[in-house]
DNA sequence: AAGATTGGCTAATTCAAATTAGCCAGATTA
DNA sequence: TAATCTGGCTAATTTGAATTAGCCAATCTT
C-alpha cells in the first residue's frame, strides 16, 4: 500500500477510535511511519484527509451496490436458494450479514466512525442512514419478500416483518462495537433471535 | 436556575450537538451570557464541566432507579396494571418510553452526547449500556415477564420476546436521533411493529 | 458598616497543534 | 546525464483556544 493510502488508512483507523477532533495530524503521520509536514504531500490539510475517507467509502460503496444489483435484479439466482429457506438458510443470511459488518475491518471503522461525527453534519447523518439503515432493510426485505412469496414465511406486512429481523441484529451490532467483550453473548442471541423469529414468522409454527 | 446549573445545561447541548472536543468553553459561556474566564469561578476546567455532566446524570439515573425500584419491587400493583395486558396497554408502553426517550430534553441530549463520547472513554460506553441497553431491557423484560405469567404473551423465552419487543423501538429511537425529520413515520412504524408483536406473542393469535 | 466572599470583567499568558518554508536525496524522464 | 519531480525532513510560523492574573462591584456576614 503506497503512502497516500496508508494514511487514509491510519487515519481512517483514528478517527474511529476517537472522532476527527481528537486526532493529531502528527498521531497519523507517526502511524504512517512519516513526520507531520510530509503528510501534506499527499493531502492539503488534515480536512482533505476525511473528505477522501468519504469519498473512497462511497466508491466501494457503489461497487458494492452494483454487485448486490446483480445478485438482486438476477435475483431469480438468489430466489432459488431462499425459496427452500430453511431455519439454516435463514440463520445463515442473519449470522453472514451480521459477522460480516461486525468484523469487516473497514465496514467497522468507517461505522464507528460516523457514529461519532454524525451529529456534526447532515451529511455523514444521511451517509449512516443509507449504509446501517435504509440499505440493509431494503435488501433484506427484498429477501425476506421472496421468501414470503414463496410460502416459507407468513406475514401481511413484509417491512414489519423486516424490521423484526433486522432491528436485533442492528441492536446486537451496536453492542458489539461499543463493548466487544459482548460478542460471544451477542452471537448466541443472534441465533437465538432468529430461531425465534423463523418459529413465529414460520408456515410450520412450532 | 443558577450560574453554575445554566453551563451544564447549555455545556450539554453543545456538547451533544458537537462533542465535548468541538466546542469551546468561550461558546458555553456565551450562551449562559458570560464571558470564558467568568466560568472558571465555577468550574476548575473544560473537563470539570463534562464530568459535573455525568456526575449529575449519576444522581439522576440513581433517584429513577430508586423510584422503579419501589414500582419494581412492588410490582403487585404494575402487575395489576399488566396482568390484563391489552393491545392498548402493549401500545402504550411501548409509545410511553419511546417518547420519553426520544423527547425528554435531558434524555435525548444525554443520549446523543454520550453517542458522541462512547468510543473514547470504557466508562462511558459502560453508561451509555446500562441506560440504553441493560436497564431498558431489564425493566421491560420485568413487566413482559410478568403478562406473560399472566397467559397473556407466550414465550419459552422470554428474553427473546423482551429483545423482540425493544430492538426495534431501540432502532427508531436512533434513526429519529440522527434524522428528526423521520418521526412521524417513526411513530407509524412503532405501532405497527407493537401490533404486530401483540399478534405474533399473543394468546388469541388471529 | 468593615471585612470577606462571590462572580463578573479585561488583559495577559501559555501552549499545543496545524500549517508553511525551504532544504535535500533519490527516482524518473527527456 | 542533466533536469525535474517526488516525497521525505527540520525549523519556523501562525493561530486559536484554554487558562491565569488581577481588578472591581455587589452582596453576605458578623
Amino acid at each position: 500500500m503506497d503512502t497516500k493510502k496508508r494514511i487514509l488508512d491510519e487515519a481512517l483507523t483514528l478517527f474511529s477510535e476517537k472522532g476527527y477532533a481528537n486526532v493529531f495530524v502528527g498521531e497519523i503521520a507517526e502511524r504512517v511511519g512519516i513526520k507531520a509536514p510530509s503528510l501534506y504531500k499527499h493531502y492539503k490539510n488534515k480536512r482533505a484527509i476525511f473528505d477522501a475517507i468519504i469519498d473512497e467509502m462511497n466508491q466501494r460503496f457503489e461497487e458494492q451496490a452494483k454487485a448486490m444489483n446483480i445478485n438482486g435484479t438476477d435475483a431469480a439466482a438468489d430466489s432459488k436458494i431462499y425459496m427452500d429457506m430453511s431455519e439454516e438458510h435463514l440463520l445463515k443470511l442473519g449470522r453472514e450479514f451480521f459477522l460480516y459488518y461486525l468484523h469487516d475491518d473497514y465496514n467497522k471503522r468507517f461505522r464507528k466512525m460516523l457514529t461519532i461525527e454524525q451529529f456534526q453534519d447532515k451529511e455523514l447523518a444521511d451517509i449512516y442512514t443509507k449504509l446501517y439503515v435504509d440499505d440493509p432493510m431494503t435488501y433484506q426485505g427484498m429477501l425476506l419478500g421472496m421468501v414470503a412469496a414463496s410460502g416459507l414465511l407468513k406475514t401481511d406486512n413484509v417491512a414489519i416483518m423486516t424490521l423484526h429481523f433486522y432491528a436485533p441484529i442492528y441492536y446486537l451490532l451496536t453492542i458489539c462495537d461499543r463493548d466487544p467483550s459482548r460478542e460471544p453473548k451477542a452471537l448466541e442471541t443472534l441465533d437465538e433471535h432468529i430461531k425465534q423469529f423463523n418459529r413465529l414468522y414460520g408456515r410450520t409454527n412450532k
